[in-house]
DNA sequence: CGTTCTTACGTGTGTCGTAACGATC
DNA sequence: GATCGTTACGACACACGTAAGAACG
């Protein structure tokens, strides 16, 4: 067995069982990831892929098994390399981070501006995703670390450290009535259009769950992914926003009236993530580390609760 | 990077950084192992080891770091030619599984009985070890499966499995009033010279919390890794044993008095431990079945409380 | 002086690329 | 007929083994 075997099994399976494509991204030509896979199936004594005549189709019971190991494999490597690439001194890389819009937008920009400063010859990247995207790139390898809230829990194969903790505040425009009336309660909230999140995202889950419990039904009149698009129907006058508070921003913001509403909610704990075995780079443990000190000065300024110790 | 220089890096490791022994043990001459070392070393831009001269003393931070992944790497390619094995049809290969005297010579024959009906073909190898060895063995892919009580919560890479609960029965020659009076306390128990087992092994720290907790300090005359050596000592008189109930054989104990001290000491659970990232086998997978059916079955003629479904 | 690792060199294996062929939509 | 995979073949690379040299106890 290689590791070039291995680097042409998952490629074509990447590649939607593509030979040539993966051929291509691979750099190699295409018979020679061919004879890859006859390789290993011949290794194996198994075939571990399903064909309709030479086309491969996808993967047979067994390929599946394997695929999960040698992306294990390959992984393994890569931390090899990063080791290497620690202990040489250049201070230089690439981070992927996953993030959600939100993440993205209003969380990690002072984040970025200190690791920045810190780390100049790291390249950035950031990708952005629904939280179940990022956890599905995470355990690809394909960030290395994803920042969020929801649906990390499914995937042992990752580890998570509890950053911050946040809640919901209301928005709406000046002067409308809710940002007068004291105190906000449930009830109230439902006597007006909101603008909140789709489901999936940013405590979507909680935030519904919350008025079942009490039997109540909020009319969301409009839900979208980003805080902006929320803030910007906000303004229209569609209804009243319910974001996550880290996203308000009392100077961009300043035409907007806002009220915390987390004796309303539960807290959320936005967490990051990364796969657990894996190395981390000096740098990649930095910016978590850079990530909590940011998060516990923004908790300074609200009344969340300490992060738990909790396990991953 | 290929395989062949990580298993050179493994195999010099563990043949205690001597080239040529490892050369030896993996069927190369031994400047191929020395070149492997190099390209790594080159490739990586970082020595792995520290040397003393041209000899290699140990490895360096980096060296450690790498050796972890190595082991990774090392191990998908063992469970990617599992997967093969396993679908090729032959039930033949190897089942190594670590267990401590008790288990082994108790708890496992029945076990091993049928299995060997099952798998004629697959080898099987008992490698012994305490409680601590197992768990090391484990993780280092000496052996697949080990059988213990303890120290297992110490290794996040190994999952584990729980097979059944036991407690302890105290043994005594025929006749010894402790087989008589009723009922057994601990006060009484302290009032004899206690033959047990040593730390580490089968209970020995439950068995000790619990006379502590209570203030009293039992008179332990001797102790043993192995239920055969504390069950020879107390048929010459020399005091009474306790041991895990299963340990005791109606049938070649005969001459030994029993009495049940669950009353007294905490469950135990014993479980099956296995790297957790690896692929198991279809006959090793089996092998934990016909363990806990012939568990449960010991369980149905004791008190034992059935397994919790506990996480590993 | 034996042991152990390094360096140097030749041979043979095997990997990849080119090219021609076959199948499938 | 265009796309995609397989087969055939040759050139280049390189991994291993042999052999000789250098450091260490």
């Amino acid at each position: 067995m290689e590791l070039r075997q291995l680097r042409s099994l998952i490629a074509v399976v990447e590649a939607d069982f593509s030979v040539s494509r993966a051929a291509e991204r691979l750099h190699l030509v295409q018979p020679a990831v061919s004879q890859h896979l006859k390789q290993l199936e011949e290794e194996l004594g198994t075939l571990l892929f399903s064909r309709q005549g030479k086309r491969l189709a996808g993967l047979t019971e067994a390929g599946e098994r394997v695929l999960v190991h040698a992306r294990r494999v390959l992984s393994g490597t890569a931390s090899i390399l990063a080791v290497g690439q620690d202990h040489t001194g250049h201070d230089s890389g690439v981070l992927r981070i996953g993030a959600t819009h939100t993440q993205a937008r209003y969380v990690l920009p002072p984040v970025i501006r200190r690791f920045r400063e810190e780390y100049p010859r790291v390249e950035l990247q950031i990708l952005q995703g629904t939280p179940q995207q990022l956890a599905v790139m995470t355990v690809r390898d394909q960030v290395d670390l994803a920042i969020c809230t929801e649906a990390l829990h499914d995937y042992p194969g990752l580890a998570t450290l509890p950053s911050y903790r946040w809640n919901r505040c209301l928005i709406a425009p000046l002067g409308h009535p809710l940002l007068e009336v004291s105190p906000v309660t449930l009830g109230r909230l439902c006597e007006y259009p909101i603008i909140t999140y789709v489901a999936g995202f940013t405590g979507r889950r909680q935030f519904s769950d919350t008025f079942a419990r009490v039997g109540l039904r909020p009319r969301v009149v409009l839900s979208a992914t980003d805080t902006d698009i929320i803030k910007t129907y906000v303004r229209e006058g569609m209804g009243v926003g319910i974001i996550a508070a880290p996203a308000f921003e009392p100077v961009n913001d300043a035409d907007l009236g806002r009220r915390d509403l987390s004796h309303l909610f539960p807290w959320e704990t936005t967490r990051i993530a990364y796969l657990r075995e894996r190395y981390l780079r000096r740098f990649q443990e930095r910016f978590i580390e850079i990530f909590k000190e940011e998060a516990d000065r923004m908790a300074l300024g609200s009344r969340a609760p300490r992060v738990p110790p909790g396990p991953g």
